[in-house]
RNA sequence: GCCCGGGUGGCGGAAUUGGUAGACGCAGCAGACUCAAAAUCUGCCGUUCGCAAGGAUGUAUCGGUUCGAUUCCGAUCCCGGGCACCA
């Protein structure tokens, strides 16, 4: 009887699926586990070998606490809204819920064949009505939502506004009192407009003016990835920013808590490092100094106010700096400074973002003439503008001080100012130090104290004399919450004379219309505005015409698995409150601070309206690296002749061609310093010959089969190592590269491919044995055979080709008791910290002792066979029935360890003098420490090594060795 | 530039967190079975000296702590990821 794979996989396949198996349902009686993958975007190019890494993890853990007695919500669905689908449409026509579908399909069929034990019933595709309802629906409840932060919490915008009819803003700590705040009487005089406008600015998603990436030639609004170096992606038109109407959610409301948060929630620490990061919270002061200027009459006075995050070094201050758009620049300049002011403020107005990224390192700046005075020594500060200062952030302006940060000495040496030493010898003369554990000196009042003091000492003398006061800032900016697409979410808001309306709950779901044509509206709107009978509504009422972006679906999707089919809630308190937070989370790195930031934020607002009972949706993150794929590629050059032909030169990746003239059949072909930026043509593994070389005719093959457009098929050269091919014939050494697996790089490995030949179980398995889960790691094809053996070795524990079964009733001796028994512990201990490549190897290990003991017992087989079941679910499954069992192995126990089996009555030590390995000894294992020097004292050996006069110093009993130290 | 990771055989990677480095698998070499192949099994497999027993050396480089360092500390060099004029 042999190892028929395919039969066994598809037996078990189908009959999981009609037993529905893996269908959950709420079960008080046992503890619950949530394990939960990040939900793929059904791409069109179906799935690659790198996919189901994470997926394969998550199955095997919930499998594993299946087997440990928990009730396992395991689900699958699908992120089916975005941009690819839409990109599709334009090109060929396609409507993006056809090819969506058909994805998914495809999607599905790839993953039931690597048997993972989803849930299906509990599907979700974020694309379907009946799901984004929901989406909508908590979207209202956030345009009915203000943060107050008083409670920090958000509340229904009803009561707000009750607040603002009773007292104003009055006691309201909220994003916009700082900056608008009224009383009762002013409130009640506003227009309906205006309130409604007020009453905006405090909403949780809220419509304001926003810039956005504005391709007028494509004639449509495009997203950070599809435009390169401010041109579009797609035809290379240039991009600049356009100030639209957009949607956004004002997630820094919620920085302080998504940062405080990430403190009970176990993600890894780089993670954990990047969210911060984007959080970008800092802590400082804002200044406020006096400033003048010529340009000021007498009594006109203008202040100053930077953020600092290093009040302490208030006395280094050598010069201020204002972002070029700040109101004051017009005020403060001087006459004899407003010429060149205004020079530079026309040539920042010239230069595009896409300039002032390109050219970061280039130190610009304008004097405007003016001065500040240092409210400590009354020192006069000149004030420059430069374009390095954001408008955006803090202020828009700051405290220059050059011997303590970089940016600024370097300004500071580029327009020749003066340099004041706070820190002495901390300071070079040459570079800032930018040290935080200095004592001041040359600091007036602040001589003598440590830095640290020094900051404390300002804060509050500043705030004592209301010059200034202590500050946190974020850099996280609000969520952009608007495409102008089509295929996402359409909010449910109508607008009329400029103001928002919400639709009602019981209008929703305001499903997508359906359109014929994708391109971009009117005034880079969506799609959506063209479809005049959809947007126009009979009271006169337009509707809302750009759609929600990809993280809106995604942002809650965790909470629909757990009660997929309700129409009344999103969820049923019920069904959260007993599933909770999600266990364990798999998925890529790639959405650390999108995807979990916004997931985050909407659980803990909807832990607000009391609608959860829970404000972090994952409690422990694993990410999977990537599974990366070995492409072949040369590398293209372009060539110039004489004559003013082109050509395209090939080169293998190891010698580069020169720059220069090359003489080839008698033409001179140019190649320049451009032109050699060569770029890589890659090509399918099929074209190499064993030993990694291309023939000359698989060159020219791929040539046709692989068109590029920039080449002209009879101008290429195939030229290597000096020798032009063309007429050597010459095989071509291929380079070769690592790289993320991708269809247009010709590397991809096909799930499908490898479940054919070697099963699922083997596959699976081999994914988990490549590596640990979070790390990168090369596909290779060849090392899964090693993995298809194993479990042919195992099953022949169980049957034998020519005899059949071999396994028996037989009781189980001791060697076989320990080598099961230590497989029990390493697969438990390796599954729970997800070590899955460890737990591969023990597997392995395990089989080889058992085959060599000849062991083919069934009290040691089922135990091992349970313990694999969560690994390779088909075989197990299978033998699991041979042995006589019914049911489904998941339901079996999972197997105790009993450490007596394990334990060694006397174990062979190594003795070490000095860390010198000399001998080895038997000690008996529940030997103390004491017993053990006994044993040594008494050991004639080691007695002649320490001789009469060296008594033995420290002996150190550590698991594995004796070491005498003399 | 800054912030995180990480550097171990020909390759993917182990090492109970300071205790005999290289588990397990791939590739390679030798052998058994076979007319032959496949499948299966056995042995060898960091480098170096040696017929061998065995010795020396070895975890990117240099230095330190320790009886003992892949593991801890300091400096340097590479590789990967993230952020990027954030005051």
């Amino acid at each position: 009887m042999e190892y028929n794979f395919r039969a066994i996989e598809e037996n078990w396949q189908k009959t999981w699926k009609e037993n529905k198996v893996y269908q959950v349902k709420k079960d008080t009686g046992k503890p619950k586990c949530y394990v939960l993958d990040m939900f793929p975007y059904p791409s069109g190019s179906g799935l690659h070998v790198g996919h189901p890494l994470g997926y394969i993890a998550s199955d095997i853990y919930s499998r594993y606490k299946r087997l440990k007695g928990f009730n396992v919500l395991h689900p699958m669905g699908y992120d089916s809204f975005g941009l690819p689908a839409e990109q599709y449409a334009l090109e060929t026509g396609q409507h993006p819920a056809v090819t969506t579908e058909n994805n998914i399909n495809n999607f599905r069929a790839q993953l039931e064949k690597i048997g993972f034990c989803y849930d299906w019933s509990r599907e979700i595709r974020t694309s379907d009505p009946s799901y984004y309802k929901w989406t909508q629906s908590i979207f209202l409840d956030l345009f009915n939502s203000w943060y107050d932060r008083r409670i920090s919490k958000a509340r229904p915008i009803g009561e707000l506004e009750a607040t603002f009819e009773q007292e104003g803003t009055f006691g309201i700590a909220s994003f916009f009192t700082e900056k608008k705040s009224f009383d009762a009487i002013e409130w009640a005089a506003f227009s309906k407009k205006e309130q409604e406008d007020i009453l905006m600015d405090y909403r949780l998603s809220f419509s304001s003016y926003g810039e956005v990436n504005w391709c007028e030639a494509l004639g449509t609004v495009l997203a950070n990835d599809e435009v390169v170096n401010g041109f579009s992606e797609r035809g290379g038109f240039p991009v600049v920013k356009k100030k639209m109407r957009q949607w956004y959610l004002r997630i820094t409301e919620y920085a302080d808590r998504l940062l405080q948060g990430l403190d009970k929630i176990e993600f890894t620490d780089s993670l954990k490092e990047q969210q911060k990061n984007w959080i970008g919270k800092s802590t400082g002061a804002e200044i406020s100094f006096e400033v003048t200027s010529s340009a000021l009459t007498t009594g006109d006075k203008k202040v100053l106010t930077v953020y600092t995050t290093r009040p302490d070094t208030i006395f280094g201050v050598d010069f201020m700096v204002i972002a070029p758009e700040h109101e004051l620049v017009k005020q403060i300049t001087t006459e004899r400074q407003r010429t060149s002011i205004d020079d530079y403020l026309n040539y920042t107005k010239s230069r595009s973002d896409r300039e002032r990224m390109a050219e970061v390192k280039q130190i610009t700046g304008c004097f405007t003439g003016a001065f500040a005075i240092n409210p400590f020594d009354g020192r006069e500060i000149p004030v420059w503008i430069a374009e390095y200062v954001l408008i955006g952030y803090g202020t828009g302006a700051i405290m220059g001080v050059p011997c303590g940060d970089t940016r600024d000495f370097n300004f500071a040496r580029f327009f020749d100012l003066p340099v004041t030493n706070i820190i002495g010898k901390h300071f070079n003369g040459t570079e800032a130090n930018t040290t935080k554990e200095a004592i001041l000196e040359n600091s007036g009042f602040l001589t003598g104290t440590s830095m640290k003091e020094a900051t404390e000492l300002v804060v509050s003398k500043l705030e004592a004399t209301g010059m200034g006061k202590r500050k946190v800032n974020f850099r996280m900016r609000d969520a952009g919450f608007s495409r102008q697409r089509y295929w996402g979410e359409p909010f449910p808001i109508t607008w009329k004379d400029g103001s928002a309306r919400a639709l009602d709950k019981n209008e929703l779901p305001l499903e997508l219309p359906f359109v014929e044509e994708y391109g971009p509206g009117p005034e880079g709107e969506g799609p959506l505005a063209n479809i005049t009978e959809w947007t126009n509504l009979p009271d006169g009422s337009k509707r809302e015409t750009s759609t929600m972006p990809g993280y809106a679906g995604s942002s809650w999707y965790f909470l629909r698995y757990m009660d997929p089919h309700n129409n009344a809630e999103f969820c049923s308190r019920e069904a959260s409150d007993y599933w909770n937070q999600v266990d364990l989370y798999i998925g890529g790195t790639e959405h650390a601070v999108g995807h979990l930031l916004y997931s985050r934020m909407w659980t803990k607002f909807l832990f607000d309206t009391g609608r959860i009972s829970f404000d972090e949706p994952y409690k422990k993150l694993v990410n999977q690296g990537m599974i990366t794929g070995k492409s072949f590629f040369v590398e293209t050059y372009h060539a110039a002749s004489a004559d003013g032909r082109t050509a395209v030169l090939l080169s293998s990746a190891e010698k580069m061609l020169p720059v220069g003239p090359l003489d080839i059949n008698g033409t001179v072909w140019t190649i320049d310093a451009e032109s050699r930026q060569s770029s890589r043509l890659r090509y399918a593994h099929k074209y190499i010959d064993a030993v990694g070389r291309l023939a000359k005719s698989q060159i020219e093959k791929l040539f046709v089969e692989q068109p590029d457009q920039t080449i002209d098929l009879n101008s290429i050269i195939i030229y290597f190592n000096s020798k032009d091919l063309t007429e050597t014939g010459e095989p071509f050494l291929s380079g070769t590269v690592v790289e993320k697996m991708s269809k247009s790089k010709y590397n991809v490995e096909n799930p499908d491919d490898i479940v054919i030949n070697y099963g699922a179980d083997t596959f699976r398995m081999y994914e988990m044995f490549l590596g640990p889960i979070e790390m990168s790691k090369p596909w290779d094809t060849k090392g899964i055979e090693g993995v298809h053996r194993f479990l042919k070795k195992l099953w022949r524990l169980f049957f034998d080709e020519i005899t059949g079964k071999v396994w028996n009733e037989q009781k189980a001796i001791a060697a076989e008791l320990k080598v099961l028994h230590r497989c029990i512990r390493k697969i438990d201990d390796d599954t729970e910290k997800f070590s899955f490549n460890t737990a591969v190897s023990a597997f392995m290990v395990c089989i080889n002792e058992l085959t060599d003991l000849k062991c083919h017992k069934k009290e040691v087989l089922e135990k091992i066979l349970i313990l694999l079941a969560p690994y390779t679910p088909h075989i197990t499954e299978e033998l699991w029935h041979q042995l006589g069992n019914p049911g489904t192995i998941l339901d079996a126990p999972f197997p105790e360890f009993e450490e007596s089996h394990v334990i060694e009555s006397s174990k062979e030590y190594p003795v070490s003098v000095n860390g010198k390995v000399r001998t080895t000894i038997h000690i008996s294992l529940d030997a103390s420490q004491q017993d053990v020097e006994v044993i040594v004292q008494n050991n004639d050996t080691i007695k002649k090594w320490l001789g009469e006069a060296a008594p033995k110093k420290i002996i150190y009993v550590k698991n594995k060795m004796i070491n005498i130290v003399v």
